[in-house]
DNA sequence: TACGGATCATTGAAAAAGTCAACGATTGTT
DNA sequence: AACAATCGTTGACTTTTTCAATGATCCGTA
C-alpha cells in the first residue's frame, strides 16, 4: 500500500482512461478504505475481516462456515483463522449445525455483541469520512448499486 | 478466494445489516471481479495490475514509477516488479525523467500497445458481463459515483 | 441397510503479496 | 558547499492466499 496523505489530492493520472475502469476503481476505493477501516477497527482489536464474521455472528442469520467463506469471498480455511481468532477472544461460539453435524454455527456471545456495537459505531464515522465527497443521496445510491451488481 | 459459481446465487446472508456496510460491499464486488478479470487477462500473460500498469503507460501521460504506486495504492517496491516484468516482455521501456534524473517514466512499446488494445477489448467484455445486473445508465452513475468518492 | 461420492471444517505446506528499512543517485534548500 | 528529502532499487521479513489431504458426516442409490 502506498504513501497515504491527509490531503485531498486529485492525480494526474485520474485523467487517463483507465479512471473509468471499474475494477481499478474498485480497487482503489476498497484499497484507501481498508486502511481507513482497518485503522479505524484496531481500536477494538478488529480487523475488516473479522469485524465481518462478528457481524454476521450477531446478524441472529447463523451462518456456517461454508456461508462465511462464500459471502466474503474466502477460502474456508482463512474462515477458520478468523473464527478461532474471535473465539479464543470470547466475542463468537461454534455450535453445532442444527441440519447438518458438520457444519459449525456462529454465534456471537454477549462480549461479541458488546464490542460489536462498538466498533460498528466507529466504522460508521470513518466511512463517512471516506465517502464524504458524497451527498447523503449519492451515499444510498453508491450502496443501492452495489448490491444490485452483486446480487441482483 | 472462496469458490466461484458460474450462476448467480443470492445468499442468505445477504440480508444482514452487512449489506449495507460499503467496505464489505466493495470489498465483495472487488474480490469476484478480480477473479474475473484476471482469468480475461490471463489470455495475454496480464493481471490486473500489470495491465493498469501497461494501460498508464500507454495513456501518453509518461508517469513516474512513483506516480504509479500513488495512484495504484502500491508500495514502490511493486512498482519495480511490475515494471521489471513488463519491460523484459518488451511492452514497456523506461525512460530518464525529464525534469528529474532521478525519476523514471514509463511508456509504452508499440508491441506493448498492440498487447494492450486486445487485453482491453477482452476486459471490456469482462466487465459488462460483471455488470450484467446493471443498466447501461446504472453501469454510467456507479463508475461516476466511485470517480467522485476518490476524488471529489 | 450399506455402499460411494460429495460436502464440511480443519490442518499444514507452498506460493504470492505486502511491508519495511536501507542504499546510491539526484534534487532542492539554506 | 552542506544538508535534508525524494526516486528507484534491493533484500529481508511478515502476512495473506492458495491448494491438497484428512476425518466426520450427509445424501442418493442400489
Amino acid at each position: 500500500m502506498g504513501p497515504q496523505s491527509t490531503e485531498v489530492e486529485i492525480p494526474r493520472l485520474a485523467a487517463a482512461k483507465i479512471g473509468n475502469d471499474v475494477g481499478l476503481l474498485l480497487a482503489k476505493l476498497h484499497a484507501t478504505g481498508s486502511l481507513l477501516n482497518n485503522k479505524a477497527l484496531a481500536d477494538y482489536g478488529l480487523r475488516e475481516r473479522s469485524f465481518s464474521v462478528l457481524t454476521l455472528a450477531c446478524s441472529g442469520l447463523e451462518p456456517t462456515q461454508r456461508e462465511l467463506a462464500d459471502f466474503l469471498s474466502l477460502d474456508p480455511s482463512q474462515v477458520v483463522s478468523l473464527v478461532d481468532d474471535l473465539e479464543h477472544r470470547g466475542l463468537v461460539k461454534r455450535a453445532q449445525g442444527k441440519q447438518d453435524r458438520r457444519a459449525k454455527i456462529i454465534v456471537s456471545t454477549a462480549e461479541g455483541r458488546r464490542i460489536h456495537n462498538k466498533a460498528r459505531a466507529g466504522l460508521e464515522v470513518c466511512e463517512q469520512t471516506q465517502l464524504a465527497a458524497l451527498t447523503e443521496d449519492e451515499n444510498v445510491q453508491l450502496r443501492a448499486l452495489l448490491k444490485k451488481a452483486l446480487w441482483g
